[in-house]
DNA sequence: GTTCCGAACGTTTTT
DNA sequence: CGTTCGGAAC
């Protein structure tokens, strides 16, 4: 242990040997946080801390596993055996079983993963005949997703005039309907959905103390990496859990927050401090990662940034090469390009592919790098995307299985119960569902009954129902003796899944049977896994459970030796000597969806900050001049971010003086230093600041923590609003008079606001033409 | 109730 | 361009 803990550098040491109380470490990408928090937890252990009474959350499944076995190397594999250590869903979720009763669900319940909440939602908005063009599933879902990370429950969205009126005003009066009925369709079905998982963790906490004790005391010890990340609901539980002891350690990168538009909230570690008294500060700054060149190129674009802690990331490291940018002229010859230079890398320094990496701002752009390294024979493994265990045919058995463990599971009923097909349509299931309402029983309930109910349904239905409902628990029976291997062997068998694929001989059909199989196979090393578990409870749902909270990340494949493709999003906390990072453009990344304001634009700085210190060695920026979205060949121009690096460390391998550059957007009309006054029609007293905007005051009091004399500049009003304009503002227009804006859609020249003028009506206009003053 | 075809829509990013 | 969804024909 010792050995250990001298080879920290100092800044590293001292966190590590506190052992108590509440404590910060702002940790600069590749400072080498990950070694402190395993070493930490090491450290406790060794001085006596329970195993038991320690929690530490990842971001990832897979870096707890990893923490874990590392920490298993220090202590002793039994004894790392015990910590509770996961992702936020993923512990909560095994919390939230044992408590399920509390809360009125099932301890089995099903997690409903983002694709059937939205099929839910969907669903609801038909059956209420409301219009799909107003009421979009998408945009519903995310707001139900928003409202339930904001502990906002159906009851107190009907407590708070402004949230319906928001609603109202957006043209979807309805909204709290869809989101009750939603909320107990959810409940009816046993299934919770990723975002109850926090939800309901804070709802058990704050209604019953006794059990809030509970893990109080026995979660004595927590720790959060990534604490730049938690959203509120996050947030509150760690507050609660850490209350009794506050022995509680956060690790954070305020520059490397990029998970804003899922509900992070920045505020979380820029107010860290005042949330718990005595609060220690350490900072790792020093980099262990990257060049001299890549860690100056990094910093000189966070400085970019406002929103920011002082904090100086630098290294001793070698300056290594400049930064390559290269320009192309389409997404293809970008595609080329980069397989090209990894071949030449490779053969020239003799390396693995797994020493490379191509990140992306979007999942669509995978396709023309996967085309080029398919040309040049380089194995490569794309991450993210659609997982596998959401591919159709996956979640077809899947399903199956869900209802094996959870009957009531009603987004399972409907994805299985006609396929393949057994005569069970549409109209049968309308009417299963209009039962469900009459009877207020689940749609099993309903068809195991189906002959004393009265639904309409004729007999030879009524038949193939009762089939299906045999089947089912023909399954569960045999749950009680096979391995999930073995069930699953026997559905497939059974519902003649395999045998509907085979008929479809295509080359997709095919690949369709090998998913099969790799779930198979991926089936029999869990049961394998299984048998070490000490705790493991009944085999399926547990392999469900991890299904559900899978990330691409989490499935280690083990054979690889390949290149990575993936989001820049899923590249946090990854390293890699060789890093390409392609389509640097305007409107592909930044995101044109992000360039409205200065908040959402500093989001995407960050994200380019965190890509380019993935970087160990050498790094490449590569744009186009040309690429095909949505079918179509459109321009690009070079992205903003790359003349925002200090052009020292930069190497141009194209001429750069071909920039058909429109003047850089000039920062001072993205500052919005009044945008309270902007942004909301009428500011409620006591409203909070707004996300993402630390005050004066938060920004001082993490300044205290090193005080670096670096000055906030104050920057004058902007003469224009066009970039900032949010719905829900008031406007008035020269001849259309005063309106509310309702939405906001396209981006640069083709930005269009919709307004909801109170003579006259909706309207969409044009932001290029349309002359708007905003008034409240 | 099933199947097939065309329209519509979408691209941020994910647990 | 690729996918998904809904409507129409069988």
């Amino acid at each position: 242990m010792q050995d250990y803990i001298s080879q920290l550098n100092d800044a590293q040491r001292e966190p590590v040997l506190q052992k108590e109380g509440p404590m910060i470490i702002i940790a600069g990408a590749g400072s080498g946080k990950t070694r402190v928090l395993t070493i930490r937890i090491a450290y406790l252990m060794q001085q006596g801390v329970d195993p038991f009474n320690i929690l530490s959350l990842t971001f990832t499944n897979k870096a707890a596993k990893e923490m874990k076995k590392r920490i298993g190397d220090i202590v002793g594999a039994g004894q790392a055996k015990n910590l509770w250590m996961g992702t936020f869903h993923s512990v909560f979720a095994k919390l939230l079983r044992m408590e399920a009763d509390k809360l009125g669900y099932p301890s089995n319940f099903t997690i409903y993963d983002s694709q059937d909440s939205q099929r839910l939602t969907s669903a609801i908005i038909k059956e209420m005949g409301l219009d799909k063009d107003v009421y979009k599933y998408k945009q519903i879902q995310s707001r139900i997703s928003s409202l339930k990370n904001g502990l906002i429950t159906v009851r107190a969205y009907y407590n708070d005039a402004d949230l319906q009126e928001a609603d109202a005003m957006a043209r979807r009066p309805r909204f709290g309907e869809i989101y009750k009925e939603y909320v107990e369709r959810c409940f009816k079905a046993g299934a919770m959905d990723f975002d109850d998982l926090l939800l309901k963790t804070n709802e058990l906490i704050n209604r019953f103390p006794e059990v809030l004790a509970k893990y109080q005391n026995r979660f004595q010890y927590i720790l959060v990496d990534e604490y730049q990340d938690t959203n509120h609901s996050q947030y509150l539980i760690v507050k609660a859990l850490s209350d009794k002891f506050q022995n509680i350690c956060v690790v954070g990168d305020d520059a490397q927050s990029i998970y804003a538009f899922r509900g992070a909230n920045i505020n979380n570690i820029l107010n860290f401090q005042k949330d718990y008294d005595n609060v220690k500060a350490y900072r790792l700054e020093q980099n262990y990662r990257s060049t001299k060149n890549i860690v100056e190129a990094a910093n000189s674009i966070i400085e970019h940034n406002k929103t920011k802690l002082d904090k100086v990331v630098w290294t001793a490291n070698n300056d290594g090469p400049k930064i390559i940018v290269h320009r192309l002229m389409s997404d293809a010859e970008e595609g080329r390009y980069v397989a090209g230079s990894i071949f030449e890398n490779k053969m020239q320094h003799q390396l693995d592919n797994g020493k490379f990496a191509i990140l992306y701002r979007t999942n669509a752009q995978s396709r023309a790098m996967e085309d080029a390294l398919r040309k040049r024979d380089i194995p490569y493994r794309i991450y993210g995307g659609l997982s596998f265990y959401q591919r159709k045919e996956v979640k077809d058995v899947l399903a199956y299985l869900r209802l094996v463990v959870n009957p009531k599971d009603e987004e399972a009923i409907k994805r299985v119960i006609n396929y393949p097909a057994r005569g069970i349509g549409a109209t049968t299931m309308d009417r299963l569902i209009a039962a469900t309402k009459h009877y207020d029983r689940t749609i099993f309930e309903v068809m195991e009954n189906i002959d004393r109910v009265d639904a309409g349904i004729n007999s030879s239905t009524k038949t193939k129902l009762k089939n299906f409902v045999t089947m089912i628990k023909s399954f569960q029976a045999l749950d009680l003796t096979q391995n999930v291997f073995e069930l699953t062997e026997y559905v497939l068998k059974k519902t003649a899944l395999l045998t509907e694929l085979k008929k479809d001989g295509t080359q997709e059909g095919i690949s369709r049977i090998e998913n099969m199989e790799e779930l198979l196979n991926g089936m029999r090393d869990f049961v394998e896994g299984q048998k070490e578990v000490a705790d493991a409870r009944g085999a399926l749902s547990e392999f469900l459970e991890d299904v559900a909270l899978a990330t691409d990340l989490d499935k280690d494949t083990g054979d690889d030796d390949r290149v990575s493709l993936m989001t820049i999003h899923l590249s946090k906390g990854l390293e890699f000597p060789y890093l390409y990072i392609v389509g640097m453009e305007e409107d592909l990344f930044p995101s044109g969806m992000s360039m409205n304001t200065r908040e959402d634009l500093e989001e995407e700085r960050r994200l380019f900050y965190v890509a380019l210190t993935r970087a160990e060695h050498q790094a490449y920026l590569t744009y186009t001049l040309s690429r095909y979205r949505w079918g179509k060949l459109v321009d690009a121009e070079p992205s903003r971010f790359i003349t925002e690096i200090n052009q020292d460390y930069i190497e141009y391998t194209t001429p750069i003086d071909n920039y058909r550059y429109k003047p850089l957007m000039n920062n001072d009309l993205w500052d919005e230093p009044d945008k309270s006054k902007l942004r909301q029609s009428k500011p409620k007293n006591g409203t909070p600041p707004s996300v993402n905007q630390p005050n004066e005051e938060q920004i001082r009091k993490l300044r205290k923590m090193r005080p670096v004399s670096r000055t906030t500049s104050n920057s004058s009003a902007p003469s224009g609003f066009e970039g900032d304009l949010q719905p829900g503002m008031i406007v008035e227009h020269a001849r259309f008079g005063r309106g509310t804006v309702v939405n906001l859609e396209g981006a640069g020249g083709e930005k269009k606001a919709e307004i909801n003028f109170n003579v006259g009506g909706l309207k969409k206009l044009l932001l290029r033409f349309a002359k708007l003053d905003v008034v409240g």
